[in-house]
DNA sequence: AATGATGTAATAATATATATTACAATAAAT
DNA sequence: ATTTATTGTAATATATATTATTACATCATT
């Protein structure tokens, strides 16, 4: 099992539209320039980002801009975007109830990987945009010095 | 994305050798009837876990058992028999070097993500085969006082 | 009207997950 | 020695998800 790319795409997305707010339209051909995928996929992400409320795209001329300040927009909010996160964990579909533990498996064991994903997800939702463009900003900075 | 099945399952089987040791041969015939799957998908898992040198099967007149104690064995183990945990989560492949951003993504996101996913494995890694055990054998317990 | 952009449908290629049949190999029992 | 129960594994089928791509109707501006 692997997690799509969906939301590294996302968050490269998020960080491209605030890194060159003022400077170039964030638009799908450009985001596509980037990250390097197709368009198409930019957009569809695109439109889960904002069915999240987390960005407006300008309809006809295009671009995107953030509706929250990149502080109040965290890796959490982008994952649930882009994933499913209820269905994170399956459980297998009819255990046998004769049997004492197909019977209570579940319960047992529901709870337990509930609390593995949510420790997952406060963990996402400990990073803000805001911090991870100012770990890109530092890392340009450095660049720029050596030179 | 979903994971799939397997740590269920894998847990559910390890389950059911201790909670039936002494009682019932562990088969892939007998632990399919608990799970209700296929008897080929219980060997093929019973297979990752014999490869994680957590259980042991008998060749030829078959049955499993665990090479270790309940309490030595977490839902950490488990996970880690079935499932590839270095490809947890993916970045996106070749994001455009002369984009700051698209240059910087992959360092400054995949430690976050790793810290997520080591918060997930933290967490399965608390849980041991002899807690669900006695999970299990409570509600064994509660339901017989109930009669 | 022309332009540049979005939203979305359709299609394809690939990968993974799960189910199932079949069968060779193995160890014990008779 | 043969039979029996079981494992390990290959082969196949089905379903679903992911990613890439083409195509085009729609929309706002010029």
């Amino acid at each position: 099992m692997q997690f799509s790319v969906r939301l590294p795409i996302a968050t490269h997305m998020l960080l491209c539209i605030e890194r060159f707010r003022g400077e170039q339209k964030a638009t799908s051909e450009f985001l596509a320039g980037s990250v390097n995928v197709n368009p198409v996929i930019i957009r569809k992400i695109m439109g889960q980002l904002k069915s999240a409320g987390l960005v407006e795209v300008a309809p006809g001329v295009g671009g995107a801009r953030l509706t929250r300040d990149p502080e109040d927009i965290t890796l959490l909010d982008v994952f649930r975007a882009v994933e499913e996160e209820s269905t994170l964990f399956a459980l297998q579909r009819d255990p046998n109830p004769a049997c004492p533990v197909g019977k209570n498996i579940h319960r047992v064991l529901g709870g337990h990987l509930d609390r593995a994903r949510d420790a997952m997800l406060d963990s996402l939702g400990a990073v803000t945009l805001a911090s991870l463009l100012e770990e890109i900003r530092a890392s340009e900075t450095a660049c720029s010095e050596r030179e």
